[in-house]
DNA sequence: TAGGCTATCCTTAGCTT
DNA sequence: AAAGCTAAGGATAGCCT
């Protein structure tokens, strides 16, 4: 009945429509399974040509959450990989302790970048920000004006024609 | 040799390890199918208590291509929908196009937002950005700034303490 | 740790309803 | 479109090496 060896080709029909289907439902139950059975996290972002929005599996805000963590994690390894090697290089005790602090900025950096980013998509309200995260944010905010403001003047420099400008003022009475 | 009926249910032992790996190979084989059966876009994110980053299908970068397109198409969605509520409310062309601006710049903003995030994931550089997005994108960091101070306001009345506070001032010469 | 084997169960292409 | 049917082919749990 059906072709002896599936070869992984593009059908042309609207068969293809109801393979997709079929084959999608089949990938999110084994999906569910594997959860399930090893008792992991995991989801799926399909495209789906009949659809104006993809398929994503398990949900879309479960998803948000994996793909939030999944860089969260990345961010993490990377500052784990840049502790080692920066305590590999330095052997002493103080200059691991001054390295150890520099990533931890950076690392607080990081985490601003990823509440903005949640900020953007809905996930997180400022207003809920507890007052220290709020004061980092700041900064994080004026480092990327900083980048904003330097490529203003470099265009301002490069053609004569007026261009609008921005300016930070950060005011800390602490 | 298998149980009859394999329900769902989380297996205790080394043996987990073994179905984990197992199904995880069986799901990417199945996506893989999918997209090249079906010609659509998929990607998969799946937690590993064996590795310190997750697996992900095909691979880091398209997976973090697909997650953005799937964001970008859910803004697009939501301006779409606001587009249609907004002319079947107004019926008078003039109504409508002043609308349609609105949307517009609010389209815009979330562009901005957009490639605020790819910055933090360092898939873009600001210093590639045209000159209309710096401008643009800066006033979307207006709007978080202006957030915070509001959260920050707010704080200063429920708690005498002194504590930080931002200023943005904007001079915008064109 | 990884890979092979195999009986058994599961998935699904091609149809029909 | 959606759902059911069926047999061919695929996936895999429990072993083994």
């Amino acid at each position: 009945m059906r072709k002896k060896l599936k070869l992984p080709l593009i059908t042309n029909e609207r068969s293809r429509k109801a393979t997709f289907m079929k084959r999608k439902k089949g990938i999110t139950k084994k999906l569910h399974e594997l959860t399930t059975l090893c008792g992991v996290q995991a989801c799926g972002v399909i495209y789906s040509p009949y659809l104006s929005v993809p398929e994503v599996w398990p949900s879309r805000e479960t998803a948000n959450k994996v793909v939030s963590q999944w860089k969260m994690m990345l961010v993490m390894d990377k500052t784990k990989k840049m502790v080692n090697q920066e305590t590999f290089l330095k052997r002493r005790i103080t200059k691991a302790t001054e390295s150890w602090k520099k990533v931890q900025k950076e690392n607080k950096d990081l985490e601003m970048k990823n509440i903005m980013f949640d900020c953007h998509n809905g996930n997180t309200f400022v207003y809920r920000l507890p007052k220290c995260d709020l004061r980092d944010l700041g900064s994080v905010i004026e480092q990327h004006l900083k980048d904003v403001n330097r490529r203003m003047e470099i265009l301002k420099r490069n053609d004569d024609e007026s261009s609008s400008s921005l300016v930070l003022v950060i005011t800390d009475n602490i």
